[in-house]
This record gives C-alpha cells, sequence and structure tokens, in this order.
DNA sequence: TATTCCTTGTGATAAATTTCACAAATCCTG
DNA sequence: CAGGATTTGTGAAATTTATCACAAGGAATA
C-alpha cells in the first residue's frame, strides 16, 4: 500500500481499470484476470499486475482478481467513493457540454457552482443553477467550500479565473484552456490537452502521407 | 529530417511549441531561445531542443530560433498547413460543442459533415450542416474524401461507428469515448481520456486528504 | 491427496525518455 | 577584429517506464 511514487501513467490507468471492471460486473463475471484486463485496455498483463501492486495485493494466483472487490477498492483509492463538489468557470459550448454530462455525476462529480463574465449569461439558469459572476468566484466557492475548478473560458482569461479559484482555496483545476497555468504548488492542475490531440492526429496522418 | 522514432510525448510537445510560438510571435518578438521555450512549456531546455532537432535543425547558436520560421515548421511538420476536413459521428452535449468551436477551424480542421442516430435530430440544421443519419456513414464520407473523424457517441456505440468509419475509408479517429477502439493497424486513433484526467485530479486530491 | 493447470507478484532486463554538461558556432560589444 | 557572452546540438549518464520470465501460490479435477 505503498505512497512512494506512483507514476502518472499508472494513475490513469487505473481509472482505465475502473471502467474495464465496471464493464465485467455488470456482464455478470466475478473474476478477472491481468491477462484480459491487459487485453481489454490494450497493454501488456506484467503492465496491470504491477500497476495495481502499487496499491497492494488484490489478486489471488490461479484465479485473478475478483472484480467488484477490486473496482471497490480502485474507486475507493481514487477518491472517487465520495461525493466531490466542483465548480465551472466559463459556461460556453464546452461548458454547457460538461454541464450536461451525465458521466461526471456518475462519477461523483457534482456541480455546484458556475460562474461566467458574460452580461448576458449571469444569473441566467442552466442546468437548475444560477450562472454566478465571475468576480464572486474567490467568495463563493470558499462559502461553499469547494475543493475542484473546472475552467472553460478562453485562454487569455484562464490564468486571472485560476487566481480567483485558488484565493478562494481550491485544490485542484482541471484546465481546458490552452495555456500552462501558474499555480503555487499545494494546487493540483490537470490539463485537457484537446487540440493538442487532433494536432498529433494530424502529424501522423501527415507523416504517413494520407492527408 | 529524419523520421526514425519520435517519441509520442515529441509529438505533443510540438503541438505545445507552436502555441507558444505564437504568443511570441503576436508579441513582437523574433527570435526566441530553447531557454524560454522551455520556461514557457514548463519544461527542461535541452528537452526543447532535442525535440526539435528530431526534425531539423532550426537554430542558431548564441541566438537561439527565429519565431515565425520555426512556427511555420513546426505548422508544416504536423500537417497542420492545409485544411483537412473532418467527420463528427454524434451530435450531442459535446459533438456540439465541438462544432461551434473556432479552434479548430483555425487549426485548419474543418468539419464538413455530422452525424446521429436519433431521428429527432437527423434532417435538421446544426452550424450550418445538415445532421446525417449515422447508417450513412461511410458512403458519405468516401463520397466526400474525408480522412478523419471524430467519435462522440456513448461508448456502447462506438465501436460500430468507427467501424463504418473505417469502411469509408477513414484514416485517423479522434475518440472521445471511454473505450478502446479495436482499428486495423493502418488507422489512427487518438483518445481524449477526459473522464480519467477528472479521475486523476480525483486521486491526487484525494492522496494529500483534500477531499 | 496428488497432480495439473493457471495466474499472481516480482526480480531482472530492456527500452524509452529526460537531464546533464560541454564543444562548437555565432552574436555582440568595444 | 578580438574577446566575452550566449545558445545550439549532442554524446553520455541518469532516470523512468515497460516487458520478460519464472518461482510460488492457489484452484480444479480426479
Ligand atoms: N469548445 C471546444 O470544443 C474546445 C475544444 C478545445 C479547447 N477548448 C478550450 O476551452 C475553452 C472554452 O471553449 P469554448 O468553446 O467553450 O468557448 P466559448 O467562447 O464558447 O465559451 C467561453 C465562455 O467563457 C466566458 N468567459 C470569458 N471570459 C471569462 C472570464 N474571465 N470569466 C468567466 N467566464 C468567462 C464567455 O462568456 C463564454 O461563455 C477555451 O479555452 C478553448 O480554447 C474548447
Ligand atoms: N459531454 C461531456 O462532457 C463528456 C465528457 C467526457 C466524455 N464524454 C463522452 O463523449 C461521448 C458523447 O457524450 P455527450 O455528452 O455528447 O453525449 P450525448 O448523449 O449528449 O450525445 C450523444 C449523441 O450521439 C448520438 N448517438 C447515439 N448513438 C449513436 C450512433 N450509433 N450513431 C450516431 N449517433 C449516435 C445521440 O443521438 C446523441 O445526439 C460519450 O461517449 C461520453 O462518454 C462526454
Amino acid at each position: 500500500m505503498e505512497n512512494y511514487k506512483i507514476p502518472k501513467k499508472s494513475v490513469e490507468r487505473l481509472s482505465i481499470y475502473k471502467r474495464i471492471l465496471k464493464g465485467i460486473m455488470d456482464a455478470g463475471f466475478t473474476t478477472v484476470s491481468s491477462r484480459e484486463l491487459a487485453e481489454r485496455a490494450g497493454l501488456n498483463s506484467a503492465q496491470v499486475r504491477k500497476d495495481l501492486v502499487y496499491f497492494g495485493q488484490f489478486g489471488t494466483p490461479g484465479m485473478g482478481y475478483h472484480v467488484s472487490i477490486l473496482h471497490r477498492t480502485i474507486t475507493k483509492i481514487m477518491g472517487l467513493h465520495k461525493k466531490i463538489p466542483v465548480a465551472l468557470i466559463g459556461v460556453g459550448n464546452l461548458g454547457q457540454a460538461l454541464l450536461s454530462y451525465q458521466g461526471f455525476k456518475e462519477r461523483g462529480f457534482i456541480i455546484e457552482s458556475i460562474f461566467d463574465n458574460d452580461r448576458e449569461k449571469v444569473g441566467k439558469i442552466k442546468n437548475g443553477l444560477k450562472i454566478m459572476d465571475e468576480r464572486n468566484i474567490s467568495i463563493e466557492i470558499k462559502k461553499k467550500n469547494i475543493r475542484v475548478g473546472i475552467i472553460t473560458i478562453p485562454s487569455s482569461a484562464a490564468q486571472s479565473a485560476a487566481n480567483k479559484l485558488i484565493k478562494g482555496g481550491i485544490k485542484g483545476i482541471l484546465n481546458f484552456a490552452p495555456i500552462e497555468l501558474k499555480v503555487p504548488s499545494r494546487t493540483t492542475v490537470v490539463n485537457v490537452a484537446l487540440c493538442e490531440k487532433l494536432e498529433m492526429l494530424s502529424y501522423y496522418l501527415s507523416k504517413r502521407k494520407l492527408l
């Protein structure tokens, strides 16, 4: 159950295992081998075992892993057994898509406060939430004790919004704006590099002369 | 100008350098050092140089890199100097957000065909495009010679849609559904692991007992 | 219970990626 | 034009990550 130094990649894969386990569980199976898990995730089975062993010994030789127990364990390791209140900054194209996404709620992420700086939008109701003025981010999230923020505003405004979140006591930020946010080390930022992904695709196709 | 074996990470960073170079260029500077590029990207300067040298020698000792030339070069290396027609599968929350996103067009990705399987949606117009029946994906993209597809449908339907894209001759897929698509090796898939990112954030906060 | 089969956990090995550190190239100043 | 200041490109070293391969544990069967 080492807390030592777990590769970022392993953590990301944990999330993938959890999703696959959910599918296997729903299909009615009770055990699963690292080989099968690896196959479904497109990985090497030793890697699956290594990843899991970072957190403890959950398997039984000759049998594999108990699906529901492993699922529950990973959920707990990732802190996904509790509801996590979230603030959304920027109720535009992407922000609204995230707001309507059921998958977040299913995973325990509850969007509780939403902000924008557009006078037309502030005060309106979206998905049962009143859009608040961006200037009140700090006060509001402090009041509601929200510790996770999602940034979906243009990159020119992202750093300033991040600062307000941090001032309000935010602990983690999921950032969709294409910019490296500067934050104190006690704050964790995870970037969703959406455009980069598309550009990577372009590169690979271009390299193979497919465009 | 080696085509040898370029790390995936380097390719993703290329995209980041390009974005930063754009900013520096717009700010009116003409040259930039690997040190500054590294600082802005949050990386080591040797890494920046190594990344760039994969593709050629663009720098001048004592001076650094010529901003606009490097920007243009990276754009070309990534195949982003040409318009790339794209098909979008799934005009739901996320699909509509992507459809309205200007950043794609700016990068040369032009969404030309959009598909859904919802009878209510098929035939309607969205952003100037008629939503087409998902059953016609193969025919349509073959006709229009579209080589990149974006999948924004539930994961249960994603593999079947991917198959139709492949049948229509697609070369690359940007996949937002949380599932590993099985595709022939001549097709490139890039996954946007959105939920995984949020779950990673949960893990890091949880580990530090911040939730 | 003995035997066979399967699968874990893990040390060793390999591969990939990052960082260091410095010679060589070029710029800039006086 | 000399000399000092920079900054590149790059081998070598260090670090990180992935894979191999196998002993040992446990299940299943007879
Ligand atoms: N939409 C996409 O598909 C997509 C894809 C990749 C990246 N992104 C990135 O995500 C971010 C949002 O994209 P979008 O398409 O939703 O943009 P958008 O313009 O549709 O929405 C941005 C919203 O943020 C609000 N806003 C602007 N400044 C603000 C501020 N200072 N405080 C609070 N709210 C503010 C605007 O009023 C608007 O409602 C951008 O950084 C974009 O680059 C979006
Ligand atoms: N919206 C988000 O913020 C978000 C976040 C993370 C991941 N995702 C993933 O992105 C995908 C789309 O999410 P969403 O929120 O837009 O869902 P959504 O339900 O809003 O939209 C899905 C759309 O796909 C259409 N569709 C369903 N089956 C189809 C088929 N076989 N062919 C063509 N169209 C079909 C539906 O009619 C609907 O219009 C999902 O896989 C989801 O898990 C979404």
